[in-house]
DNA sequence: CTGAAAGCGCTTACAG
DNA sequence: CTGAAAGCGCTTACAG
């Protein structure tokens, strides 16, 4: 059912047919009222892909994910409430082959197949290297190094202020479990880390920093290295929740009691955060304002009248929960 | 950055370039290693919109849906994981119009300008109507009446399992807050509790039936008028959680204690049930499986080979939590 | 083994 | 006011 369909059962060209579904002006009353009649009765509509591979703009933005964990629905989420009204309607493209001999810059391979044709502008989720398009592209913690218009939280503060808190605690052995070294933000709450222990005068002890990669389950080999040490810290400070919690569940598998033995923090204030026994101390970072900070940048970018810097970082806030407490 | 780029760089045609970059037969080893240096070179990607129009199969699957809720996020993961690996990728497609006039019957519209050209078949989440496609469909959680391939929950029996319990808890009054009439889930959910009041041999108190839409916005007025009357029920079964936890919100404006005076139940088992206090008790429906399900149906449905039913219906399971108790 | 040409479903100058 | 024609970036018979 295409365009020729309807042409041909109203009696016109195609060309024709276009002027009405795109509301252009220059056709008559009576030829509008027999087209609109044949897309009704053949139930027309037409084709996104062919409409924009002749348009050069298309009115849809795109969004590149890796995958759809429950901070990616927040993230969602603030995109399309941005988006509202708009005029603009949003592409999420995924691929299916994460785990296979694609998967490393994939995203850069997705925006390209998009970027031009089907989107008018793209934002790409924590990307695993620099990106480039030719049109807009906003990433959402961006990969380390990259230049391209970015939204962040400010994860140096927070980073900062979770460990000035467990030290407040008076806890001087501190544990750090990395992020993937490849992201932003995986470097700046390291880096939050160790000023914190600078500020307070305690030298970073290589030992306690082990290298995840913000999957839950690379956590798990690290937290039980750590915490076997004879010289064990009495807390730890996990790069994201995830890993967080995972290391509450090895502390538990070793008979170790939180926060007790030892206090644990993370990093998003991801929902599950606050449901488990005892519930986890993080640092909150609204993903929410992270998608919809990003809409409305790349939305801007694609209209051309951005007027803001190019990277937008958003504040963080300490969430104290049960799982720190006073050093043992 | 097109085909023809790269055929100019490497000297050829671009029915060659388009042999090498889909790995067809009868290309001469030189002329490969050519065209590949040239695609490296310029960092080429074929359109995807190109290729689909070109194509009549396009590997590439839609998902049409008109909200983020989190339990989105659990659909998509499910989708996500039963077509990794699968050689399909996904295309998620989400308008920005969802308040403005074309809102009802979207589904359908984005459908038809996906389906044919862009996806070579479509799942569609809880579609508003009934939906119709030259390429396969499946529903999750159908309109009523609908005969598209579709994916349910045991909405029934998960709803006569609930009524059941707070019959067994001594309920003999129990209100009901319905959902959006036009889904065949808010139908069975409420079928099933007329079924077991039926059962128990309790005529259904109209004046006990209100009719919501699943948003929980919906439910604050009609709770507030079920339990303002003087012949309040003892318990109120909500027909989803966000309803059910609007209901408890109502409850405590209203100074009633839950499970005290009243006890509350819902449908769904989203996060958040599980973390006020009283945890809400209500009906489990795996998102994750319907979407995995779904996508499974759907690949099949598109490479031909599904032997299956037109209907999955999947288990549901009673989770009791604090907000239901004996009636007083 | 390679290229010229047609065509996927649209839109848009250009004529008339 | 309307249509014939070109072209968006590809793929695929068809020749050679």
């Amino acid at each position: 059912m295409t365009m020729s369909d309807v042409a041909r059962l109203a009696g016109v060209s195609t060309a024709t047919v276009s002027r009405v579904v795109n509301g252009r002006y220059g056709v008559s009353a009576s030829t509008v009222a027999h087209v609109r009649a044949a897309i009704e009765r053949l139930g027309y509509e037409s084709s996104l892909v062919a409409t924009s591979l002749r348009r050069s703009r298309t009115n849809v933005l795109g969004l590149v994910t890796h995958s759809f964990q429950s901070y990616t629905a927040e993230v969602l989420k603030g995109v399309m409430d941005a988006l509202s009204q708009s005029g603009f309607d949003l592409i999420i493209y995924a691929n299916s082959d994460l785990y296979g001999t694609y998967s490393e810059g994939w995203e850069q391979r997705h925006l390209a197949r998009l970027a031009g044709t089907l989107t008018d502008g793209c934002i790409v989720v924590t990307p695993s290297g620099e990106v480039r398009s030719g049109t807009p592209v906003v990433a959402i913690d961006p990969a380390m190094g990259s230049t391209v218009p970015a939204v962040t939280a400010d994860n140096l503060a927070g980073a900062t202020a979770v460990v000035e808190h467990l030290l407040a605690l008076g806890h001087r052995r501190i544990g750090f479990i990395a992020g993937r070294s490849s992201l932003e933000a995986a470097w700046s709450r390291e880096e939050g880390y160790r000023r914190a222990l600078a500020a307070a005068g305690i030298a970073a002890d290589p030992a306690l920093i082990a290298r995840g990669d913000f999957n839950a389950e690379s956590a798990a080999p690290l937290a039980r290295e750590l915490l076997e040490r004879p010289d064990r810290p009495t807390a730890i400070f996990a790069a994201n929740d995830g890993m967080a919690l995972k290391t509450l569940e090895v502390a538990r598998e070793l008979g170790l009691s939180v926060p007790g033995d030892l206090s644990v923090a993370g990093f998003d204030n991801i929902p599950e955060s606050a449901l488990g026994e005892p519930g986890l101390t993080t640092v909150d970072q609204s993903m929410y304002r992270l998608g919809h900070e990003a809409a409305r940048m790349l939305k801007s970018l694609v209209c051309g009248d951005w007027e803001g810097p190019g990277r937008i970082v958003l504040p963080t806030r300490l969430v104290t929960r049960g799982s720190t407490a006073a050093a043992p």
